[in-house]
DNA sequence: CAGAATCCAACCGGATACTG
DNA sequence: CAGTATCCGGTTGGATTCTG
């Protein structure tokens, strides 16, 4: 399974999220690809079908599009996701989980679990 | 298991860390207690013996004192980790993970085979 | 040794307005 | 509809200095 993660800069040259982490420790890692805001739950709303963008950013609740679509982005970078386009007027775009995404989806079970059996 | 989560205000009134998460995905509310830097980590460095504060830091590689010592005191909030004082000269401060802490291992398990395999 | 305090630049994320 | 662009206050986190 093959990923690219790109280094951009932006308009204004300046880095663009996302290098990658250094630490020795594989969790750190892990964590800096699934953690943080939003992703984890981004990729389980996907796990059963595509989702368009604004069934995605309503189901969230809480996250503006502007977060949502930055995440959206690195997942992208990382392979977690893949964006479609459909060119229907006026058009759509949805989103789904890759075949690697699926294989973050024990994880993510494991941590639901986690949260419902301890009332978190 | 009981926990307490205390929203505290410093010394000059403002609001300290942690507003509890609202989101109704279990996903994300459980992110917010372990995901984030460092957390998970730390959690993953105690899971076999208590650990002195700055064999903790030298271990992460690359969080400073402040960030460790932040985490730590958040991990301290949610039950996560207790902290010992050990009176000798120079005193000695450790910290080891709690049974709470301990029902979380399974999910960080997950997440560094899941980092290993995938060469993350 | 294990922090607390302070300073400060970088980044984050919400609100709003605009676009193909 | 699915974003992008811009503004902007708030938070983060590193570096440094100080302390019991």
């Amino acid at each position: 399974m093959s990923r690219t993660v790109e280094i951009e800069t932006d308009s204004k040259g300046r880095k663009q999220a996302m290098e990658p982490c250094l630490t020795p420790c594989p969790i750190e890692r892990g964590m800096r690809i699934l953690g943080g805001k939003w992703k984890g739950s981004i990729l389980w709303h996907l796990k059963d079908q595509p989702v368009r963008f604004s069934d995605l950013a309503r189901q969230l609740g809480g996250a503006s599009k502007k977060m949502v679509t930055q995440r959206l982005r690195e997942m992208e970078a990382t392979g977690l996701v893949k964006r479609n386009v459909i060119s229907t007027k006026p058009f759509a775009v949805t989103y789904e989980i890759t075949d690697f995404g699926k294989t973050a989806l024990l994880f993510l079970e494991e941590l639901k679990k986690w949260s419902e059996e301890h009332d978190i």
